[in-house]
DNA sequence: GTCTATACTCTGATAGAC
DNA sequence: GTCTATCAGAGTATAGAC
């Protein structure tokens, strides 16, 4: 799929356009309709790149994995271990604030039941949190970090920099007009993370 | 509406299916035929007792509303700033436990704009909050806690304690078979917080 | 109050001209 | 490759018998 310019330019176009609707609405509540609007294109056409919509929503979940994990990834275990640490929570903060569709499109399908990405979840993120938990259990076997439940560490940093992204609108309300949510928010977990895990 | 013994328990049998159905699949994704089923009765009788399928919706919503709101209105000024803080956090972890198809319904919500529930959200939970925030503020003053932003601390006990029932999949899925979350995350929250706290 | 039958709309997908 | 027209199925809601 995608060969020429053409066709590799309208795929990204449908992508985009469509990551706009899942992540508003969710699978069931986006409409090719709405898809094709945004895109610009006709319905028909969309159906000429894309074999369903549900394709369309898999290719999205698809290239959304990689760019979930890479981050965390990217934890290197000969680091200093907070640096590390605090570098991941900090570029997993960037990631809520610069791709909060993403965001949500992966919150719906956890939310769901994760009926698409089970797998990958049991498989891949599984073998990438247990490799990660072994490393942060280190830091604290030799006294870096506070002793903490290594894999229930790694939760509280997905649950506290997602929730900027997916419950973005509930923090505006409640926060108000003359407060931006990321830069408080980048402050405010350093502070936290910083309290909690030096010895 | 709801008038005799009959109505009232029908009504409240169609709203515990719906709350099944919409939680799991979103308002788009849910159908009448899905919530009649697990009810147990015929889909036009779901349409005796509401008006239409955003009726059911929209009742399950006012009457959720409130239920977020108690814990939170629970916190007392006068008594023990720590010991408060921590009941609360326990509270809502027990509803994250006892009523995690009420907490996606909620994050569903608010995930799609909060389409219905913002008027709320910008006005009720918005004044609990600031008046909150205050009392947190004040304990902070007295050097009871860490001086930390106050509503940032709240949103960190609403992340937290729902991540663990609205990501419950991936939650298990990462942690296998032979883990208990939610007793695992009582534990890790109370540390947690513990150490974020305490001067 | 509850059911069967059905009207009507929305939406995903296809046919076929250009 | 893209469009107009349209089909087929799903899903909300109503009519009307009992």
């Amino acid at each position: 799929m995608a060969r020429t310019r053409i066709q590799q330019k309208n795929s990204e176009t449908i992508l985009d356009a469509a990551l706009d609707v899942f992540s508003a609405s969710g699978f069931r509540g986006a409409t090719l309709d709405q898809i094709a609007e945004v895109a610009g294109m006709s319905k028909p056409n969309l159906l000429y790149y894309f074999a369903s919509k549900e394709a369309i929503h898999l290719a999205l979940l698809n290239q959304l994995l990689d760019t979930w994990l890479d981050p965390l990834r990217a934890m290197d275990p000969n680091g200093e271990p907070l640096a590390e640490i605090m570098g991941y929570i900090r570029k997993k903060l960037e990631i809520s604030r610069d791709y909060p569709r993403e965001s949500r499109l992966f919150a719906n399908e956890i939310l769901q039941g994760a009926p698409h990405m089970r797998v990958a979840i049991e498989s891949d993120l599984k073998a990438l949190v247990d490799k990660k938990a072994i490393v942060l259990q280190a830091w604290m076997d030799a006294g870096k970090i506070t002793r903490l439940p290594p894999v229930h560490l790694i939760f509280s940093i997905w649950a506290l920099t997602q929730h900027y992204a997916d419950f973005d609108v509930q923090v505006r309300a409640v926060l108000g007009p003359d407060h931006d949510p990321f830069t408080e928010a980048e402050a405010f977990l350093e502070v936290l993370f910083r309290r909690l895990l030096l010895p």
